[in-house]
DNA sequence: ACCTGAACACCGTTCAAGT
DNA sequence: ACCTGAACACCGTTCAAGT
């Protein structure tokens, strides 16, 4: 009997491709779009990719780190702002990135602690930076001022997982808010006369506000001599 | 045979104690100080009270309740700062606040998404409430600064989860910090200049400008006009 | 060298059934 | 009414063993 100059495999399966932590993050990108962030685990890829488990491990560290590689491949598709001066288009990049985190908050929660550090990334530092020297920031404030903008944008985007996930969040609401309504108002005056203000605007007004605010402030707080 | 006045259980227990929210709330204090956060989970917790998981469950919705009831708890001991200032007040005050969060980071992480709603969350927020209005803060910004105050200290927090509780973390140290120092100076000629800057300062030299940075954006940027 | 089956050691949450 | 055993439906990560 000759042997034979077939595959071993009988089945013609869709040619598996070959492991690439590339194609692993591709796949992962691929079941968050269709099926939501909290279906990208290392055993539901695995699965997708026809392997188990511990082939994954071989690209990726841990989870953490495939959510940072997620997060870097979407950044890729955030455009630089073009017009308006220098402080518009630091809102505008940054309300970008969030609106990108908005749709995945569970991505916001995850790269509070494990930040990408892909190229897409790397371009989103460089473009705020450059904003920032255009706009007159000494060099080590706009150094920190990044770092505390895109923690602003992580930090909100991430506050809204949990709150969108299960439609449960509506009737629920939060607990916070109904306790900052109930609140005595001789325990508690000044959170009493100003609960209306507390949960006052829109998330688009106070995002805003918050990114106006830390430019204001990172404008004018110089950082310490030491670390400078 | 005469009917036995005896407890049914021959077995003399430490009296197992009725179920009550708070008291399975200090369970799990008493486990995270004891064996950390990662071990506070409704099995292990159900297990220390002698009962199944499922009982939990008449007491608190989920583990994020859980978790905000924890931080909730561990508030009780922070103490409102008494000299200085009212901005050294605040600074003394979130310092405190984000100090009960480095030790348990993990905590934050919840606490950024499911934010405690008990008796001492609302005094933190009385207090920095009565301090921005000694200071002369708008109630508007008062109200959205509290807020973004809390926000950054916690995330602040929530970013040494996973740095700190494996060892791991000192030689492998950030992949971030690594591509930011290994960066092309063509491609990216900000980061490379800045590259010093990005990193500097210790933990407590950026929280303490952060802190100062937000209070002077709050105190310089009005709310809008719709919300106020 | 590269890859992976199988196992280890867990999870959160629900629900039918008990007292 | 209050409580819970047992089950459902999963996890991340490791490691010995294969090719």
């Amino acid at each position: 009997m000759q042997p034979s100059s077939e595959p071993r495999s009988r089945r013609e399966r869709p040619a598996k491709p070959a492991l690439s932590r590339a194609g692993i993050v591709g796949a992962a990108v691929g079941v968050m779009r269709a099926e939501g962030l909290q279906k990208v685990t290392m055993r539901r890829l695995a699965q997708e990719l026809d392997t188990g488990p511990a082939s994954l491990y071989v690209y990726l560290g841990n989870t953490a780190e495939l959510h940072a590689a997620i997060l870097d491949e979407l950044l890729g598709t955030l455009r630089p702002p073009v017009g308006g001066d220098w402080r518009e288009r630091v809102e505008d990049l940054l309300t970008g990135y969030t609106a990108l985190l908005f749709e995945h908050p569970g991505l916001a929660r995850s790269v509070l602690v494990s930040r990408p550090s892909g190229e897409h990334y790397l371009n989103l530092i460089e473009t705020l930076l450059a904003l920032l020297d255009e706009g007159g920031v000494p060099a080590g404030q706009a150094a920190w001022g990044v770092d505390i903008l895109l923690q602003h944008a992580t930090a909100t985007a991430a506050e809204q997982s949990g709150r969108d996930e299960s439609v449960v969040a509506q009737d629920d609401w939060d607990a916070l808010t109904r306790a900052l309504h109930g609140v005595d108002r001789l325990t508690h005056p000044r959170i009493a006369a100003l609960s209306g203000h507390l949960i006052s605007g829109t998330p688009e007004e106070r995002l805003s506000w918050g990114f106006n605010t830390l430019l204001n402030g990172v404008l004018g707080t110089p950082t310490p001599p030491g670390a400078r």
